[in-house]
Parts: structure tokens; sequence; C-alpha cells
DNA sequence: AATTTAACGTCAGAGTATGACACTAACGCG
DNA sequence: CGCGTTAGTGTCATACTCTGACGTTAAATT
């Protein structure tokens, strides 16, 4: 296998975050980026899909971690405490990279274009724990809405913990979940 | 007030919808669309944001129709039976507008780049819901997670009805609440 | 050393979206 | 009824995104 491309796709991030930053998202064309990683915007393209995809690389790993999770939860547990033991394990993975996701966040956070493709992100996450639980053989009918408003309380708790990062995120979670619980009540 | 332009809006998302169904959204310049409505390219641009917001023109109208029956809910009401209640008061809206918006839903399905455009509507809805609820007393803190798990609920329920047209969407919404409780019940 | 293979460069091109400027049709008013 | 205002439109230019086709180079295999 010829040259690996690793340290290029590596460098095309940290020059774009750089660049993100500085003059932010939609000011930044990708000419910039690639020309600042010595490669040509062609090569850019060979990397990632387009120019919002660069923001999203974590995503994957997290997605293969939580339905890892989910398989791995006793048998006979109901949906949504399923779920939300396997945030619980994406715990540490958060924790390790919460430096480095931190501008990221924030350039999110301002840029309509990449809200747009966070929040396909998050679905994309939904769907394969839609697909995880029925693996587990919650039916078809149900399985997509726990996936979702668990998906959404555990954006929630995520969310809090950015903002406030003295209370850990299992305690965010639980705190989310149970305010979910609690909520759910009151519907008779 | 010179003349209206409230017409050539209405051709050129009638056309749009024609040359979407025949060839498919990326398959369908503007200027087709435009060509087809007899105006310029630059007009479309004047009357759309992009060319996937034509797709979504009844957004503001059914978040105007949701936030208003949330406010009109009676006071004393918990976050949850508040945002059920409103939804249910969109289901002649949605029923009116079912045979127009039928192969809209299709598109969305198969594009992705308009499932994402969707997705951010969607959160603008639920931003709206947020802001209604924090309206009526609802914490700051708490609101956020209501309004997105009610949305998901919805979402949910109107995915059904479209797909199984036989059973009343005020039955999906309440069965959807309903299995939220339950799952919400087993969390402890 | 020759061959294979994946990464990269170059070139061309379609499509999206925006700014600047001029023009025109409708409406209100004297 | 003529006049000016104003919103809608056309025209032109342009930056930017993304893709296809083709050739070239560097690394790994044999």
């Amino acid at each position: 296998m010829p040259r690996s491309g690793e340290a290029v796709r590596r460098r095309l991030q940290q020059a774009a975050l750089e660049l993100f930053v500085e003059h932010g998202f939609d000011q930044t064309p990708v000419e910039a980026i690639a020309s600042r990683a010595g490669v040509t915007e062609r090569t850019f393209y060979r990397h990632f899909g387009d120019k919002r995809e660069m923001l999203f690389d974590g995503e994957t790993e997290l997605r293969d971690l939580l339905v890892q999770a989910v398989a791995a939860v006793p048998h006979g547990t109901k949906p949504l405490p399923t779920l939300r033991a396997a945030f619980h394990e994406t715990v540490p993975l958060f924790e390790r990279n919460r430096p480095l996701t931190e501008p990221g966040v924030r350039l999110i956070a301002e840029t309509p274009a990449l809200q747009e493709r966070s929040l396909a992100k998050r679905a994309l996450l939904a769907n394969a724990l839609t697909d995880a639980l029925q693996a587990r053989g919650v039916d078809a009918r149900t399985a997509p809405l726990y996936a979702q408003v668990a998906m959404d309380t555990f954006a929630v708790a995520t969310h809090r913990w950015m903002q406030e990062p003295s209370v850990p995120l299992h305690d965010q979670l639980d705190q989310a979940f149970r305010e979910l619980r609690l909520a759910a009540a009151a519907l008779k």
C-alpha cells in the first residue's frame, strides 16, 4: 500500500480548524485550507466528502462504541435503561476529547450550515441505536421513538456538561433521564 | 405596493415540485425551475433563500400555530401534557395539507440534503416550543429537554400516520405519548 | 529492479449563491 | 391625469462548492 495520506488528513483538519476560528467557516474557502496543508483543493475532497464533514470525525467512533455498549447491556433490561447505560459507557470518550472538541462546538453553534450537519449526525446515531435496540428484540414500531428520545436526553446532558463542566457527565446523564421520567409520569 | 410577486412564488413552487419528482432534487438545476416558471434564476433566489427552502414552506405556519396553541393551554398543566395538547390542535392543519405534502415527504426521504434541512426545521420548531414553555413559567434548564422529547414523539406520530393513514392522527399522537410514558416509567 | 497500487496534481466544467446596477410595472397622491 | 415612489425583476459579473477524467508520483510488494 503506497503513501498513507494519514498525515495529510491530519494537516487538513488542523489547518481548517485554525482558519475557521480565525475567519469563520463561511469565510474560509476550501482552497485556503488545502493551501495551508500543502496540498491541492482536489486532494481535500479525496479525504472529506465536503467542507462540513471535517468537523464531525469522531462521530463514527462514538456510533460504534454506542452500538457495542447497547449490545453489552444484560438482556431483559428495558429500552430506555439500556440506552442510558450505553450512554454512560461513552463518558470516558467525551472526557478524553473534551479540549479537542471545544473549539469545534463553538464553531458549530454559530454556523447554521454546521448545525444542520450536526443534527444529521445525531439522527444517524439515533438510527444506529434503533437498529441496536431491534437486535435486542425491541419491536420495530417503538424502537425509533425510544432511540430518538434517549438521543435527545443524551444531547441535553452533554450540552449542559459543556457549559457547566463542574458537574460530571455521569451526573448530568442521570439528572437528565430523571427529569425525563418525572415529566413523562405527568402524562397520565 | 407594486406587483405582488405572489403568483411568481407559487409558479416557482409548482414548477420545482414537478421537476423534482421527475428528475430528482439533485438533478434539477435552479435554472430549470426558474425557466419553467417564466422567470430568471436570480428571481428564484429573491423568493427562496436556497434550493432546499421551497420544500419547507408550511413550517412557519405550523410553528406559529404551535406556539399559539401552547399559550392557550390552561395554566397549571404540566409541560408534556401541554405540548401534547398543542400537537392535537395542529391535526386539522395536517389533515388539510395531507395530499399537498405527500409528494414532498417522499422527496425528502430520498434526498440527504433535504433530510438535513428537515431536521433543521424540526429543531427550529423545538426551539420555538422551548420559548413557549418558558413563557409559561417552565424553567430554562428543563424546557429544552421537554420540547425536544415532545417534538420527537410528535414526529414519530406523524410519520406513522403518513405510512398508515387508516388510524387517525389524534390516535397516533395519544399512542406515541402513551408509549413514551410507559418507557420512561421503566427508568426508576 | 520491475510491478502494482493508492495517493496526488492538473484541468475542465456544472451548479449554487450573492452583489451591483439598471429597468419596469403598480400604487398613492397632488 | 400625470408624477414620484417602491417593490419586483432582468442583466451581468463573480466567488465558491463539488465532481469527473486523465496523467503522474511515491511507496510497498515480488
